[in-house]
DNA sequence: CCGAAAATTGTCGTATAAGAAAATCTCGAA
DNA sequence: TTCGAGATTTTCTTATACGACAATTTTCGG
């Protein structure tokens, strides 16, 4: 056998890592993409060179960006190896008027998703920051809900534990507690690819949901 | 108004631009590529979808990262839809050796996170789909815990549920409960910004309708 | 060990990309 | 304007990727 996969140095080997991902069969590829199975092995094993046209068909049914299938390793991996972890407890504590927030995994620089864990406390869009709209994408795992998102263009949709929602940060958007305690979300929000990343991120997300100073941090478990 | 500087929207009038940018005929690209001129002409011209090799070759030729030379404009995310929502028992399943996956959120296009739960079924890195590396970086909320983490540069890190950690996708990894249940993660992936890094507005033009100054087949390479 | 699903391999007909050479175009100079 | 040489496009033929199908082989669960 080969050794583990590493930067797939075939573009085929890295479209398998790719379909592997996402636990797709041959079969599964092929409906996503409208490749024919025998095409999709020999691309895989590196028996073809496939046409551009297929190429984009294979990235778009992947969800991989094309760049990313065809490039090939231009970069040391050792040097780049980066991993943090924040531990349940161990998250900084911040507050705005309509939510408690733990930055999570905030020691980590360059990174591009900002996760953070959420407590809802508002329980009306009127109640705290109202609709805010900012650059970016996110991402939200309900912990603990039910949980209601308002938003600028679409009815109220209410969110129970579990369930989860992506949505363009540009439209303005905000989260409410739809139950008697507070709610609690796993948000990421991925800010868009030329603003400036790193540790700013959160400032300014917080800078542009709290209007007041923030209070000093503290720490206080998210469970 | 003057036409405004608009990204080649092609893969064919991209490779002109770099092709125009180095001030390099078909001849030159063709002796530095090994592609021949009329392969290369109907390239440029998207009568033809050239295959993976000739663009591998004609990226090298032209010193252009293949990336950039087959991205398409990511842009133009205002039509798609701005929303889903993926509810707790919804998602469609699908299986690997190591995990079962619940893509979430997979109705939206364009979004640039790709968020899944992932029951991690795998007691050892070598139960299953060993060590595995991929593009971009990726975010880890432990749902139900506890999960190992191994990588290839760390030494195994044990999560607790509520733990988190961010690391950057390349770096080999693979995840393994440690307890006597599967355990469950919430993961975001991220995917390497699309290399459709907007070209030169300047070269644009340039390689549009005025030529560069043709000093009769002077062929200099830029430096 | 078994059976089923998945994956690979091989063949064939078709579609089409690649390469060679001829035809056409461009543009400066006489 | 005409001319001519290089640049580009347009024919051709050849090479090969693609899809469909069938036959194994491999991979997993049970």
């Amino acid at each position: 056998m080969t050794e583990p996969a590493r930067e797939a140095a075939s573009l085929g080997a890295r479209a398998r890592n790719y379909r592997k991902r996402l636990g797709m069969t041959l079969s599964a590829v092929s409906a996503a993409t409208g490749i024919s199975i025998s095409a999709l092995s020999k691309i895989e094993n590196d028996q073809v060179s496939p046409t551009f046209a297929n190429l984009m068909r294979l990235a778009e049914g992947l969800g991989v960006p094309l760049g990313e299938l065809v490039a090939l390793d231009e970069e040391d991996r050792s040097k780049a190896a980066r991993m943090t972890v924040t531990r349940a407890g161990e998250a900084r504590f911040r507050s705005t008027p309509s939510y408690d927030i733990w930055p999570l995994c905030g020691n980590i620089q360059r990174k591009r998703m900002t996760p953070l864990v959420e407590r809802v406390r508002s329980r009306a869009p009127a109640d705290g920051d109202g609709l805010l709209s900012h650059s970016g994408e996110e991402f939200v795992y309900v912990l603990r809900g039910p949980v209601d998102v308002h938003t600028e263009h679409y009815e109220p949709v209410r969110l129970e534990t579990g369930d989860s929602l992506y949505l363009d940060s540009r439209m303005a958007h905000t989260y409410t507690t739809a139950g008697d305690d507070d709610a609690e979300i796993l948000m990421i929000w991925l800010s868009p690819p030329g603003s400036g990343e790193s540790a700013d991120a959160v400032e300014a997300l917080l800078s542009r949901r709290s209007p007041i100073p923030r209070r000093s941090a503290r720490k206080c478990p998210p469970d």
